[in-house]
DNA sequence: CAGGCAGTTTGCGATAGCGCAAAACGGGCC
DNA sequence: GGCCCGTTTTGCGCTATCGCAAACTGCCTG
């Protein structure tokens, strides 16, 4: 297995505040692996074992009911620790983890996570920030599920997506991972159709250009104004 | 300013982990204080300047959009914590915090967190138990919010509520604090008016009693029935 | 004990978005 | 280069739920 360098990872929130010659030994304590896109790096619901840190790719985490409904937890970026399970006290991923691109991802088993915070603190800190992040980012997307219409949670999840994993083009930003209209539905609390009807939409307008699994934004800033809109047309 | 015992605390899963003998110097640095029914705690962005552990009552968590409309995040049950921002790193409260029953808490100024998690590394530990307990929590909202209809939502929320707050009558199980359809609606992503009718609903049937912010399951067995039902009548 | 008010109930349209079905499309693979 | 399959588009009826309005009720207050 390749050495992970260093250099690559010190910057990360999840070092933040380990020193960097600390830094090797919790490196050494982890692997690298390599996800194929669309291979799945865990099950909902199977024994946790591991947790993860995304190096190259990008990762969706979904979860899935009883009677086969899914939808999509987040989609993970390069930096980005994900299968916190142990860390959270669960003994089961509650959610499914799977490559939506080719990915690269440092993997340490679960029993290294006592060792690791209690000779690095910070990283306990750092991970209760990241966490609270989440949550906070959850709270916000069950705001807007209970106040805004599909429309404009869609123009949201879009304009998230291109901030996190955008790539910028001359004409827009495009969203950097394939990722379809059911994928946005399943973030969105609709379904495909409701997304490829808004999406038909906004290409008629010249706000989006999209294809196959692609999207790019050409015109962001209208889809945020359309984020923004109220129901009643910003009437007030 | 009263001193607590630390033998009412001592058990709480905040303090798991931590020497009885360490605990007065925890409780030394924090105040407590008595809120009435519906005083504010702390209002959303505000500067967050403590965090709390609530004693006794029952404290209503909520998030409020520009436009005015409100979401329930969560009811904060004794010995659970709350206003975390700062170990979370934020800044501003991101909800408002209301006693809805008289209430009683313990406030640590936020000055006292970097020294607590140094001291005592269990505590960062246990906190971050509790807030990825939250975010799942928050994911299963999300999912029941994308896939089930108000109905079974409802009654989920009934239930947890009666879990985590429930007092038992020998006529059923009574939540123990005033709530309003409006809460529930606010709960679940709906209006009040869709919550009346569902609970009037459910009192013609017996499954519930119900009046001025009271509620009380009669029969919650049948309520976990029409939680699972789904949408086309479990006909599979 | 009488108001008054917050909370609740209920009726009645209106509609956003779902669900189903079918056709069109596009791209990768052989 | 053509075929096949997953994705996307689009039409159409349906309904769960909203939104508004109005009446009702039970507490708490003065």
């Amino acid at each position: 297995m390749a050495k992970v360098d260093t250099s690559l990872v010190a910057h990360l929130p999840l070092f933040s505040g380990v020193k960097p010659e600390d830094l090797e030994e919790i490196l050494r304590e982890a692997r690298s692996a390599r996800y194929p896109r669309n291979s799945a790096i865990f099950e909902q619901g199977a024994d946790a074992q591991s947790f993860f840190l995304l190096l190259h790719g990008h990762v969706r985490a979904a979860k899935t009911t009883p009677t086969g409904e899914q939808i999509v937890v987040r989609y993970v970026a390069p930096g980005e620790t994900f299968g916190l399970a142990m860390a959270i006290g669960a003994a089961h991923y509650p959610a499914t983890a799977m490559a939506v691109d080719d990915s690269v991802v440092l993997i340490w088993p679960n029993s290294a996570w006592p060792r690791l915070i209690e000779r690095f603190p910070a990283i306990a800190a750092n991970t209760l920030q990241t966490v609270g992040a989440r949550l906070q980012e959850s709270h916000t997307r069950i705001l807007e599920m209970s106040t805004q219409q599909v429309e404009q949670r869609v123009a949201h999840a879009l304009l998230r997506l291109a901030k996190q994993s955008g790539r910028k083009l001359d004409h827009g930003i495009e969203i950097d991972f394939p990722i379809s209209r059911q994928d946005i539905a399943q973030m969105t609390g609709t379904t495909l159709h409701t997304v490829s009807r808004i999406l038909s939409g906004w290409e008629s307008q010249g706000l989006v250009e999209s294809g196959r699994q692609r999207i790019i934004l050409r015109d962001p800033h209208k889809i945020v104004v359309l984020a923004e809109r109220t129901a009643d047309g910003n009437s007030a």
